[in-house]
DNA sequence: AGCACGCCGACT
DNA sequence: GTCGGCGTGCTC
């Protein structure tokens, strides 16, 4: 099905599009040797140069005297013709210049540089007249891992010598010096090397995947299983049979501090690491995954949202891993959904997606339902172990000082625990010690200078933080309002504050904190995690880190300190986002082999997310959850998009806003409705105003188009953006 | 995105 | 007189 990629020569006018931001493909003349469609080319732009790749014919509309030649093709893989389409369809979606686009796509360091070279030592001719005992033991290493590549660090801690013994070694030409690419191929992944015993259904799901990826052709899988219900064992045998097929697999994970975890599981699974993509990874090792992937010599990735836009050359699988994760939308420049982008990529390669998630989105819940997805049940839990009990503690009835959140039978529920070497767990989705600081004596609260937010005190920091832009000031001591001194108060509580509360209510307990600003790197976070997953703590405390997937074997108490957090607005998409964090939250629990129970504390027990979380009752939820949207013509029964202007002048923000807003002609062609202008959900961010649209439309309608017609006639002047987001994740 | 061009205010 | 502010326009 693959014919033949198309190849310009010498001199032939070709079109290049480039990372420059001029929306359009520009005209060249193929170079000297003629070149293919796709390949990544240097050419020349005013006085410059700039990375491009040859999108397809020239389109002769440029004076043909102006047109200049490409300078060189570079030593990549040509882009294949299946990311080009991806690459314009994801811009045509999300109204994105193709130019963004390819930039997503060429975010490798050094592209345009030759093959980096490093110097590897081998073994020469001869022995040295000299035989020291150094000297032997270097030739010893090399005779023996000599077909390993090694540097000449790496040898000299093989050999046990110093370095300066081989370079003695090199000049008497008994050790012979070699240039050699540094971008190796990653280890080979074994596919047939034995898997996990799987429960029953696991079994079964993994060979109905196993059949979908040997299909060869494109279609969609939710996998939903309750937490510990073993979907990892499942997809990675998905994982196993594309690398049978001679495939490429992605998997993508929502956070970075759950990559260490799932490395060691594929490594056990397959009996090497996989290659690594996210904003962790240091800049030579990017260029290494860009091209190996380029050159199939990397198997499978694990990485961020980032990673779909890798030149895969034979993609056969993407796993979205916790698909419901709300950082799966990029928030920021080009803004996508990683899990509506892997679905497109697939369909484009032909492969296979599996969306993992124990509470899916209602978006893949109302495409399964569609059958647009196909459904895969994970039901039993793994081992003999079941899901939690679940409880709501009724906050109205305890009367609890302003300064406390632990109530009296959560805390005599912790006691019980820790008295019984178990762990109990006190979630709260709020880092640092508390979110407000006020000043007792004229009520003025800390905000930010820059954004529209409160600054948030970290104690452990000793900082006042703002969660927006990450300014941050000294806690202050006099009020910076009415300037009164010592009355600065925290009001309300953080993970810090909470853990301060329950060093006071068990003082004999070991206590840890769980937030991912309190440790430096991924790698410490990780030691904390495996730390207390052996039973190095009694208690821990947690924002929403712990609902990302870590297994705490002896776990057997979650304590939800205010459920209620997320329910507050008519967004019906917090609700959603509140049901899955409290069911993944209860979902830690009793992993293991003792049941667990999970205690809400709550101000209103009675509310339907609340009482769907506590009767199991997911099915129910999402139906009346889909009603509702249904009947408001809402996702994923209409559509979205949301228009944010911004500026460092509020005035010229609402103007546009306004005139946005009257001149909706564009819009109303297509039968949709514009709402605002209003404030955006953070009004200042980093010192911009921000005001929000929102176009809401049928689902058949048209609506990239008509945005695209709305908003042309207005050219931005100064510093005011416009950036539109389709499918937004808030839209009340 | 860069970089040049160009047209108005405060310096030698 | 001229240095330099950043608005506008161009790049195949």
């Amino acid at each position: 099905m693959q014919s033949s990629p198309t190849f310009f020569e010498t001199g032939a006018l070709i079109g290049v599009l480039t990372t420059q931001p001029l929306d359009r493909v520009l005209d060249y003349r193929a170079p000297e040797g003629g070149c293919f469609v796709g390949a990544f080319v240097e050419v020349p732009l005013g006085p410059r140069k700039v990375l491009g790749v040859v999108w397809g014919p020239g389109q002769g509309n440029w004076d043909i005297s102006k047109v200049r030649s490409v300078i060189r093709t570079l030593d990549a893989p040509p882009m294949r013709e299946e990311l080009q389409a991806f690459l314009t369809k994801a811009g045509d979606y999300t109204l994105t210049p193709m130019s963004a686009m390819l930039r997503l796509a060429t975010r490798a360091p050094g592209l345009g540089d030759p093959p980096s070279m490093r110097k590897i030592y081998r073994l020469g001719d001869g022995r040295p007249e000299r035989e020291t005992d150094a000297r032997r033991r270097v030739l010893a290493a090399l005779e023996e891992l000599g077909g390993l590549s090694l540097t000449l660090g790496e040898l000299a801690e093989a050999a046990g010598v110093t370095q300066s013994v081989i370079k003695g070694l090199v000049k008497l030409g008994c050790v012979r010096e070699e240039e050699s690419p540094r971008d190796t191929a990653f280890p080979y992944l074994d596919p047939d090397l034995p898997s996990k015993d799987l429960a029953e259904d696991q079994a079964q799901a993994a060979a109905h995947l196993r059949d979908k990826v040997k299909s060869g052709n494109y279609g969609t899988t939710l996998l939903h299983g309750v937490t510990g219900s073993g979907k990892t064992e499942v997809y990675l045998e998905a994982v196993a049979e594309c690398l049978r097929q001679g495939r490429q697999a992605l998997v993508l994970l929502p956070e970075i501090a759950l990559t260490a975890e799932f490395l060691t599981r594929v490594q056990e699974r397959f009996g090497a690491k996989p290659a690594e993509w996210h904003s962790g990874v240091t800049m030579t090792e990017r260029r290494r995954v860009w091209k190996m992937i380029g050159e199939g010599s990397a198997q499978m990735v694990i990485g961020a949202r980032s990673a779909l836009f890798l030149p895969f050359q034979q993609l056969g699988l993407i796993v979205v891993d916790e698909e419901h994760d709300t950082s799966y939308k990029q928030e920021e420049g080009v803004l996508y959904n990683a899990r509506d982008m892997a679905v497109l990529r697939a369909s484009l390669n032909g492969a296979q997606v599996v969306l993992a998630s124990a509470t899916p989105s209602l978006e893949t819940w109302a495409n399964a339902e569609a059958g647009k997805y196909e459904k895969l049940t994970l039901k039993s839990r793994f081992g003999e172990s079941v899901m939690p009990e679940m409880r709501a503690l009724d906050m109205r009835g305890e009367k609890l000082p302003s300064d406390r959140w632990i109530s009296e039978q959560l805390r005599v529920a912790v006691q019980m625990r820790v008295d019984a070497g178990e762990q109990a767990l006190l979630f709260l989705n709020r880092r640092g010690y508390a979110p407000i600081t006020i000043c007792r004596a004229c009520g003025h609260q800390v905000g930010c200078e820059h954004c529209d937010a409160r600054m948030v005190e970290h104690r452990f920091l000793k900082r006042l933080i703002c969660h927006q832009c990450g300014e941050s000031a000294p806690i202050p001591d006099k009020c910076p309002s009415c300037e009164a001194e010592g009355r600065m108060a925290p009001v309300g509580p953080g993970v810090e504050r909470l853990a301060e509360e329950a060093e006071k209510l068990f003082p004999d307990a070991r206590i840890s904190v769980l937030s991912s600003d309190m440790y430096g790197s991924a790698r410490a976070l990780k030691a904390e995690i495996e730390g207390i997953a052996n039973g190095g703590a009694d208690i821990i405390i947690g924002t929403q880190l712990v609902a990302k997937g870590h297994n705490f074997p002896l776990l057997t108490l979650v304590g939800v300190i205010d459920a209620d957090l997320g329910l507050q607005g008519s967004d019906l998409r917090a609700a959603e986002r509140t049901f899955q964090l409290m069911r993944q939250v209860a979902g830690r629990a009793g992993r293991a082999v003792k049941p667990g129970i999970a205690l809400l504390q709550s101000y209103q027990p009675e509310h339907p997310v609340i009482r769907a979380i506590l009767n199991g009752d997911e099915e129910n939820f999402w139906q009346a959850e889909a009603d509702e949207r249904r009947a408001a013509g809402m996702p994923p029964f209409g559509r979205m998009a949301a228009i944010i202007l911004s500026s460092t002048d509020v005035q010229e923000v609402f103007d546009l806003g306004n005139a946005l807003a009257r001149n909706d002609a564009a819009l109303r062609r297509i039968g949709a409705q514009v709402f605002g202008p209003a404030p955006a959900p953070i009004a200042r961010v980093r010192g911009r105003h921000r005001v929000r649209l929102l176009v809401k439309a049928d689902k058949g309608a048209p609506l990239q188009a008509a945005l695209a017609d709305w908003v042309r006639p207005y050219k931005l002047k100064g510093d005011l953006r416009l950036a539109i987001d389709i499918d937004p994740q808030s839209f009340y």
